[in-house]
DNA sequence: CGTCGGGTTGATAACTTTCAAATTTCGTGG
DNA sequence: CCACGAAATTTGAAAGTTATCAACCCGACG
């Protein structure tokens, strides 16, 4: 069976058989965690990144008021902590929101990876580009959207990673994100969430309820958030073309 | 005379003559660009990045209702344009913010300058990591402090950073950006950050007026900010070991 | 001299949080 | 299977923060 991050990877490059062989490998150190333990705390180096094979994991950081900022939220088939593997130490922490099963990859192995496959390489660094894509998005909503606006469209930027491996549709995707965590995301707070999923619902555009988000009219709320997702699209072609561009 | 990104490089690793001929190499393509002039337009694809040599330049991402976003500055010594150049079209528009001088540097320059030296890729790598941690903390700053400590924040970092490439020290730094601009930074109005502005004043914690913004009561805006900058500190120690890890 | 882009200020409106409490959901032990 | 308690969701009302609207001031510039 495919694995979340071959299959997201496979939709950027078309990889051959010992570039999947490659990428398997990677993925022996499998383990498995229960839903809220910390994979990297704050402050500590640590030298190793993980790929997120099943479950939810979200990247925050905490303040000294107890608050905290969720960064960025990692789905099946995403690589946790790349960035901050390679040159820094942590800058923020990592917590599971379900339980899930990661691989462990050392630096080592992974620039091995890189090294024996330049067209898996590309692909991953695609991959993280695109969460760094992500996160700039994130950083707009928050910063100049409206409360409502923010809430629809993080869901539908979701909806759209979930779909990218397989685990959503157009009709919606299992979210385990509680309002509270959500909440923390958006930089609102819980109860506002609360009135903001309300109105979404009353609109008849999407309903959260029981762990599931169910976008009940995508077109309007495509409109509603000013919604764009060319920042993570595949562009498989794309990418294809600047690899042969650099002789890879 | 070295230019500020040598200078900056330079606190994080120790490069030897030959390095720092590949550096300066990079720098050959100078121009000049007036206040205003747009880099790199949201959407196209634009394979070369820009050393900023002098100046300021701000990369922004517009919205349908006129308003906008600015993800980051950069300051003289900054690479710009780093994230978009490998693998994605550029999500966002870089603008100057004043009149500059950049060096055009090409995708196909940059890696054979890292192939030359991976000491030299290293830092940079390091350098562009460090601008990501920026934007991560920009955006905690936005979703989770209130308007003034956001404010506070925001130019303590800008602070830091000049100081980094000696264009700023304790007691204040040159800084070009308007109310208006710093609104858009700071997810603000540039009336509210008017008054934001005013009680830093009246609290003597900073000044910022006539281009110049003054560092009144620095520790006293640390303690406001909850200002911690480790996470554009130096640490050449640190990337040094890594490297010696690595075999590099 | 008049205009124009910033900057400054006040009054008002809108949005979001805070506080408080009721309701529902869900896991666990009886 | 049911009861219980903890956690999450939901709602209302009041308070606080930030945006909007409307002026006015000021220095730069043609």
């Amino acid at each position: 069976m495919q694995t979340a991050i071959e299959k997201k990877l496979a939709s950027y490059v078309s990889l051959d058989s010992a570039e999947r062989l490659t990428l398997s490998r990677l993925q022996h150190h499998r383990s498995v965690r229960p839903a809220g333990a910390t994979l990297v705390d704050e402050g500590q180096p640590k030298p190793s990144a993980y790929i997120l094979a099943s479950g939810w994991v979200f990247a925050y950081k905490g303040l000294r008021d107890g608050s905290r900022q969720i960064i960025d939220v990692q789905v099946p088939g995403d690589l946790i902590g790349a960035r901050n593997v390679l040159f820094r130490t942590s800058e923020h922490s990592f917590e599971a929101l379900t339980d899930i099963v990661v691989s462990e990859v050392s630096v080592g192995d992974l620039f091995k990876a890189f090294g024996e496959s330049p067209r898996l390489a590309a692909a991953m660094l695609w991959a993280a580009s695109c969460e760094e894509a992500m996160v700039v998005e994130h950083l707009v909503d928050i910063g100049r959207r409206s409360a409502i606006v923010r809430t629809a469209h993080y869901l539908l930027e979701l909806g759209a990673r979930m779909k990218l491996v397989g685990l959503g549709d157009e009709t919606g995707f299992a979210c385990p994100l509680s309002q509270f965590q959500l909440a923390d995301a958006l930089g609102l707070t819980a109860i506002h969430v609360n009135r903001m999923l309300r109105q979404l619902r009353e609109k008849k555009l999407l309903t959260f309820q029981k762990g599931r988000v169910a976008f009940d009219n995508l077109e309007g709320l495509v409109a509603l958030a000013e919604f764009d997702m060319s920042y993570l699209d595949h562009s498989a072609p794309l990418l294809d073309q600047r690899l042969r561009q650099w002789g890879a």
